[in-house]
DNA sequence: CTGAAAGCGCTTACAG
DNA sequence: CTGAAAGCGCTTACAG
């Protein structure tokens, strides 16, 4: 006979089928109405009061041993950009929870077996994985591929693997952008690029850029290698501020050199922020909490994309043959001090 | 019969057996060198390479079932304070996976019954749980009582019901920032408070610096009701700015506000900060990264905090009668230019 | 409508 | 040392 568990883990099917006189399939069919038998509406009453009395709530690691279905969902997290995800992380679950899944976190620790770890993970039986990592990605969908685990990539698009990802449409942010600035009258520009940066993400925010001031007429567009760091955007500001001809409109690919490049003009240069000189950038939560830096810029819609994420995450579960999906959500603007407002507004503080 | 679960989930013990040419039992046995029971090397080597050759993983799932523990342990989190706790979350989860452990995350989403999801979550023979929200932390400690499962809180310490729970020593950082500020000779000193903080750690601190103060012979300091946030520090820094004997060291409560009071003086005040006069408050993740604020604050050890957590939780999973602990980590003391150098420095300037 | 029984994939006494 | 068997808590055909 096999040894009892350590805990005392509480009441079964069975402790229910006794109280209640009935045997425990009854009580099965009872608590899972998914099931297509009826069950005599006095006996049905009879299990639901004694489990009620005895507070059982079905053993969810057996249900998935018979079910085959975990309602385990892996998320797998990296300590890239830390700020940003975690966000997300809360998004996600919270969207979990409310699709009736458990989260299961994978995070790898620095210097690990990535590999070793992941088959841990998937011994848990996961019916799905979401990966907020680029830098996992790869070990994760080639291990979910070859289990039949579907994987669904949160801004982490692999265009080799066939896999189903959601993302933010970068490209297009630069359009809008490049249309906010040009509609605000604004004729001289500089994108401040990250060069140095692991996240792909970067590229086409400059390219999207580029081709909305092209469709604007606007051909010419300085492009400024810089790093993320707040340091790099002010030593990026500081040498802008120098020039005679500086731009007039500065886009940065990110949210930290944007304020390095701001405090950089607030010290260095005497045109006035927000009206002769916009300077831009794209949101994290961070930004929008720091009174001091109203920068005007381009947010991703979190929430959107986890919910995305999730519900192709259940289409696949469902059937996990459907050809691989990529969806992409719009991201938005949040116009700021930091550059012009637009035309409505100036009219409004005009009248 | 009962039905095949949906997805192919794979290579089974049985299936490992077959091809080794042995009982399906011998596998176990040599895939769980815990158990007592020695195998013959050739049968071991037979089922090494069978179980190699086919990709064999065991089934948590299934090993759950019989040993009644699931190496599965719950970790909460809330909606408050974003950006600390996800490099706790992280920690955590690396921590736990290094001890062979399974992070499973709860997080309540707005508007949902606590309670209602919590039984969804202990359904899954979580075998512990650790508590990073103070907001959820009595629903849950009730809960896992109630069901025998160990709980431990970081940072949520609920004194009535003996409970498991590892923290920082907030009353301790006050009496270090005392020790500090006075030692580098300030004489009129600040506290801004954040009196209306969901969060219990605040009061501690203020005590264990008036305390601290106290210890040195210094018998007053403005205590300043303010709030958490960079707006409210703004305007206590505006305020202070104005006076004409104003307190030459401002400690306070938190990030956000030391940055509002920062920022104040740097525009209003003429005083030199980090010479005649010293702001300091509390590190999160964000402060760490953004160079323009270089402020004075006191750090949680969170690596320490979430190794505590989880040793904690080990012990209590082998011995679930062991007396509930508390375990208390120091803070650490970090300066930075908002504040006076330590002697010493000041001498290697000087020489 | 309902109960007895099979079986999910394992671990582990029990008997060789 | 090793295999046959029990059993973890469930769901669900199968036979009344």
């Amino acid at each position: 006979m096999a040894e009892r568990g350590h805990r005392n883990s509480g009441v079964t099917a069975t402790d229910v089928a006794r109280r209640a006189g009935v045997s425990q399939s009854t009580v099965s069919r009872v608590l899972n109405p998914n099931g297509k038998v009826k069950v005599q509406e006095e006996a049905r009453q009879r299990v639901l009061q004694a489990a009620r009395e005895l507070g059982y709530r079905p053993n969810a690691i057996a249900q998935t041993m018979i079910s085959g279905r975990s309602k385990i969902v892996g998320v797998v997290v990296s300590d890239y950009f830390n700020v940003f995800y975690y966000q997300m992380l809360q998004l996600l679950t919270n969207r979990l929870m409310a699709a009736g899944l458990q989260a299961m976190v994978f995070s790898s620790p620095p210097r690990s077996d990535i590999n070793e770890l992941l088959q841990r993970f998937y011994r848990y039986q996961v019916d799905g994985v979401i990966v907020t990592s680029s830098a996992l990605s790869h070990h994760v969908t080639e291990q979910g591929i070859q289990r039949g685990v579907p994987v669904v990539l949160i801004n982490g698009y692999l265009p080799d693997m066939g896999v189903n990802a959601v993302q933010s449409d970068q490209f297009g942010s630069g359009i809008l952008m490049a249309d906010y600035l040009v509609g605000v009258g604004h004729r001289r520009f500089a994108y401040v690029s990250s060069e140095n940066s692991p996240h792909r993400n970067y590229m086409p925010r400059q390219e999207g850029f580029l081709e909305g001031l092209r469709r604007h007429g606007v051909d010419t567009c300085r492009v400024i290698p810089g790093g993320y760091s707040y340091q790099s955007g002010l030593e990026v500001g500081e040498s802008l501020a120098r020039e005679a001809d500086m731009p007039d409109a500065i886009f940065c690919s990110g949210d930290w050199n944007a304020m390095g490049v701001l405090d950089a003009l607030r010290r260095h240069s005497r045109r006035e922020i927000g009206r002769e000189v916009s300077v831009t950038g794209y949101d994290t939560p961070i930004l929008t909490g720091l009174e001091a830096y109203s920068i005007t810029g381009l947010t991703q819609d979190m929430d959107g994309l986890c919910s995305d994420a999730v519900e192709l995450l259940e289409t696949l579960m469902e059937d996990p043959e459907r050809p691989p999906q990529l969806l992409t959500r719009p991201m938005h603007l949040t116009i700021r001090s930091s550059s012009r407002p637009l035309p409505r507004e100036m009219e409004q503080k005009k009248g």
